[in-house]
DNA sequence: GAAAATATTGAACAGCGTTCAGAAATTGCA
DNA sequence: TGCAATTTCTGAACGCTGTTCAATATTTTC
């Protein structure tokens, strides 16, 4: 049919994939219109018939990186007991982060135009990083309200996030590179065996169930 | 002597306090060269005969918010035990960013000219944080490596910090801002617990201090 | 008080994302 | 196929940034 529909669509890859390698080399806050165009070799105003706007592309960059993100995790989750699953998922992300910073960066430092789907819902629709996390939660503590367990999902969640993101991004305040994984699995440790340790007290008063 | 050294003052108070104001209601991204010299009822230059730039006035306006956070959290923290002291820490961070969100989220959005001096190390410096916390991990576990005890110090705070940022600043990913002081709190406590549980361990084989 | 030294000023500049009148290409119809 | 109608593409121009610097105004010096 649409010999341009085909075109726009072309041009639409074309787009993003160097927009992508200039996040990936230079950071999300050095990408301009300008250089996207010379990259694909078209006029600026190109841009502006694939995309409704520069936000508009980032966004779906950020769509893929967000699934690649799932794909790292997808695997080491099944076949495992919770503590380790979450484990796994923590140090995954953590990798996940340091293996492609500026993308991964890019997932957060972007302001959205607002009213359209948060690209942090867009996160977990792709990822399901915080649904497995609820799981292995729920896995452990079988009796919690599923409320709660998805307020602490995201309370962990956003604790692991903090310290990968300041390790990256702070020289000072983070923790150093290296021993980012370290770190990570000492967090994630104190506040299992913290989880196990008044999962214990509950159960000496009431019936509780195990794992 | 200098009447001129001594308006140059006059105009970096009132330029410091117009910025100060701005960001506070409308956030660093919204702050504009024109504005500001609007607001003092001076020209555009003038600015740059008082600041080096505008990151540099940025740079005076969080030095200022870095000290009032440390006001903040110095009540607290004497006169109490290792964890009620970390505990308070956290609720009064959680406390100051929910407060001040604005002056706050410009600590971290802005991004240093480089080589100068981290607004993160500024940080420390002027509100003792970290120090504190360093403290408080010491007297909890007085045998362990001052060097591990600043990186935990370091991994605890941005945990927190993550929470925090993630919740005022990311609907879907962040806990509610209603229940932030709640899950702050509740993150806090299973620290501490697992803390506690592998204090214990330690103890058994060897010897350890208590509190 | 006038000349020299210094500071202030705001129009102009460079760089940004985005737009839109005119040019080009495609489509529709005989 | 030929030509008009329609659609799409194009890049100079727009509006908004932070920052500069020749011209102007002020202060200092003797």
């Amino acid at each position: 049919m649409g010999i341009r529909a085909d075109k726009r669509e072309a041009l639409r890859r074309q787009l993003k994939s160097a927009a992508r390698k200039r996040i990936a080399q230079h950071g999300l806050s050095s990408l301009r219109a300008r250089d996207l165009a010379s990259d694909v070799d078209r006029p600026v105003g190109s841009i502006y018939t694939a995309f409704k706007d520069l936000d508009d592309l980032i966004l779906h960059v950020n769509a893929d990186t967000m699934k690649e993100l799932g794909s790292a995790l997808s695997s080491p989750v099944e076949n495992k007991d919770s503590k380790s699953a979450i484990t796994a998922l923590s140090i995954g992300y953590a990798r996940f982060a340091t293996e492609n910073q500026n993308l991964w960066a890019a997932l957060f430092e972007h302001k959205m135009p607002d009213g359209g789907p948060s690209p942090a819902w867009v996160l977990n629709h792709h990822s399901g990083l915080l649904d497995r996390l609820v799981q292995a939660l729920r896995m452990m503590d079988p009796m919690a309200e599923p409320s709660l367990l998805e307020r602490r999902a995201k309370t962990y969640f956003t604790a692991v996030h903090g310290v990968v993101t300041m390790s990256l991004q702070n020289r000072f305040l983070g923790v150093p590179r290296e021993s980012l994984v370290e770190e990570i699995t000492a967090l994630v440790g104190v506040i299992l065996a913290g989880l196990d340790a008044s999962l214990v007290k509950k159960e000496q008063s009431g019936n509780g169930v195990k794992n």
